[in-house]
RNA sequence: CGGGGUGUGGCUCAGCUUGGCUAGAGCGCCUGGUUUGGGACCAGGAGGUCGCAGGUUCGAAUCCUGUCACCCCGACCA
């Protein structure tokens, strides 16, 4: 390929609307062209890169005896009513009908397809254990779609169905395609990407880990331990609080506290310790609106998603009326309304002496011992996780907290879609059963941005040599010069003879420096410059993208040297020498 | 859906407060020339319904109303 007549504009400037620089580096690089909200295509140069990724999963998916099918993008309601899910899942899901009023959707997932795919396939329990997969384009209807490829609404994913006969096998089968997913981030060049036990949210089933690339960009807050291999995603992670007993029990009194609505103000007021108070967080049931209210220790912050999977349903911050039952910022246990739902943390366990609202404007009460004043009271986990909390697998006070990028995830489903959607099998005893299902998703494209987020430097990414949409960059310096131009074209030729991949930038009229911006905005790993200067001498150039490598290399050695060098750098990722 | 912001050649932006000649700059693009190792220089050129609709006015990129789109924060989210 030469740089000439590759599609798509480079320019100079950063675009206005990209907060990230993979985003714009990509924007930059003529890599993808925004077409409306949430939706790119592609240019040349990407396609490159995420046909490299789709080959790197679809060899890995095959390893673990993954069969390719392809799923329809628009699937029939039907489909979709026969799981529960068309009327489940919210505007994120895309209807629409056809010319005969049929009602569709566009596929956000493919667990139902699946199911359907293989509803009579799997009649025998001789045909199990079997796993299917695509790699696809899925829309979502996502409410804020953002930071380039990273969140759109739509993009291509790898989604792989399992089904097994038991949950052991099923287990099984989990632990290979973790492998799998493991060696697919450490052959795209990312092996520091993590797994973090996950909330499985909507899917449903029980256990789930999501795959995470540790980066400041990221939109997921992810809990590690410094002190053992404990990994959660933040939404899931276990908070443990030990409070100490500290203060003399104290008889319960109600003070004013005129215009403290928060927390602090409180605090600050009573000249008191906010370890010592009980704040409370509001939300809403979204089917009838009805109020939740959440306790926690001061100086803990609601996690939502715990507090939605104990509530057993939706719900959304409250917009606390006047009429309402609660008096905002002066809300507290002690005698709540009893039209409320309230769940009290585990970190107000054992306060013996709390300040909490005392469900009265402009009063607080001091002295609560919601085990005394409560009659029983029921301890829940609803908290986020701070740092330096206690691990909750090895105790020790050593989490930390980091962002992270969700590239892929894998679900222990259970039987949710083959019960909902009758697809049964006979055991070798003639009974019928239904099948357990795993399903492992990897999102093609954000796992390309995230990559150029996690390796780039200013002036463009530094691709891995497993995914680099080229293998060798040859810069023609002065083309115009008939020599020079000679030994690059026949270098050109030979490496591609001999199976490299190679971009060519023999562009006349185009300065050095322009080639080696075009160059570095590319971002492929080797770069190979000849030039009159250099020629004088018999030699060519040979750099890496990150300058590891900067050699002077004689011309007739060049085409072995570059070739090594590609050897070389594919081996760090070769994940076979590895194992 | 709530809050904030922005819409002016392909890109980055100025002009708007205080309405007034033919709407500007840099980058990019086209032609010719001089150049040639980190985004060159000279000369010439193409490219705009100033997001859209309505209103005020002798006159609107500029003021008013509405509307749409996008960006950011939040909500939401396999």
């Amino acid at each position: 390929m030469k740089v000439k007549s590759l599609v798509g504009l480079r320019f100079k400037e950063r675009p206005a609307d990209c907060l990230i620089d993979s985003h714009a580096l990509m924007v930059r690089g003529g890599y993808m062209k925004y077409v409306a909200n949430g939706i790119y295509s592609e240019f040349p140069i990407l396609r490159r890169v995420t046909k490299k990724i789709e080959q790197i999963i679809r060899e890995e998916m095959d390893k673990i005896d993954g069969q390719e099918v392809l799923f329809p993008v628009v699937m029939p309601a039907e489909l979709w009513e026969e799981s529960g899910r068309y009327t489940s899942i919210g505007s994120e899901l895309v209807r629409f009908s056809d010319r005969n009023r049929s009602n569709l959707v566009l596929g956000m997932t493919h667990e139902e397809a699946a199911v359907h795919l293989v509803r009579e396939y799997g009649r025998s329990y001789q045909q199990y254990p079997f796993m299917i997969y695509q790699i696809q384009r899925k829309f979502r209807d996502e409410a804020r779609p953002r930071a380039g490829m990273i969140r759109v609404r739509e993009f291509t994913m790898k989604d792989a169905y399992s089904f097994h006969t038991s949950q052991e096998d099923l287990e099984d089968y989990y632990q290979k395609c973790y492998d799998a997913y493991n060696r697919i981030f450490q052959r795209a060049g990312v092996p520091e990407v993590v797994t973090v036990a996950s909330d499985s949210g909507m899917m449903g089933g029980s256990v789930s880990h999501e795959y995470m690339l540790l980066n400041e960009v990221g939109e997921d807050s992810i809990v590690l331990c410094t002190a053992c291999d404990y990994r959660s995603n933040m939404e899931a992670a276990k908070n443990i609080v030990h409070n100490e007993p500290r203060e003399q029990t104290q008889p319960l009194e109600c003070v004013e506290t005129p215009d403290c609505k928060t927390i602090e103000e409180v605090c600050a007021f009573l000249k008191s310790d906010i370890t010592g108070s009980c704040k409370a967080v509001v939300y809403q049931k979204n089917a009838d609106d009805s109020f939740v209210v959440a306790f926690v220790r001061g100086d803990y912050e609601v996690n939502e998603t715990k507090l939605r999977n104990l509530v057993g349903e939706e719900i959304h911050p409250a917009d606390i009326t006047a009429d309402a039952p609660l008096v905002a910022g002066y809300i507290g246990p002690y005698q709540i309304s009893d039209q409320v739902t309230y769940y009290l943390d585990l970190s107000l366990q054992g306060i013996d002496s709390l300040v909490a609202g005392a469900n009265k404007e402009g009063c607080h009460y001091i002295g609560l011992n919601l085990a005394r004043d409560l009659g029983q009271a029921e301890y829940v986990d609803i908290a986020k996780v701070k740092e330096g909390g206690i691990c909750p697998c090895c105790g020790k006070s050593a989490l930390t907290i980091k962002r992270g990028i969700e590239v892929g995830n894998i679900f222990q489903l259970g039987t949710k879609y083959t019960k909902s959607m009758n697809m049964q099998y006979v055991d070798a005893d003639g009974s019928l059963h239904y099948p357990v299902m795993g399903c492992y998703g990897i999102g093609v494209g954000r796992l390309a941005a995230s990559i150029c987020e996690a390796k780039h430097d200013e002036y463009g990414p530094i691709w891995p040599i497993s995914i680099a949409p080229w293998e060798v960059h040859l810069c023609c310096i002065r083309p115009d010069d008939t020599e020079t131009k000679a030994v690059a074209d026949d270098l050109y030729e030979k490496l591609q003879e001999a199976g490299a991949e190679v971009i060519y930038d023999d562009r006349e009229g185009v300065r050095a420096g322009q080639m080696f911006a075009d160059a570095d905005l590319i971002g492929v790993p080797i770069r190979v410059v000849v030039s009159p200067r250099n020629l004088k001498e018999n030699k060519i150039e040979v750099t890496t993208r990150d300058k590891t490598v900067q050699e002077s290399v004689d011309l007739a050695a060049g085409v072995d040297y570059v070739l090594g060098l590609i050897r070389e750098l594919k081996n760090i990722h070769n994940v076979e020498k590895l194992n």
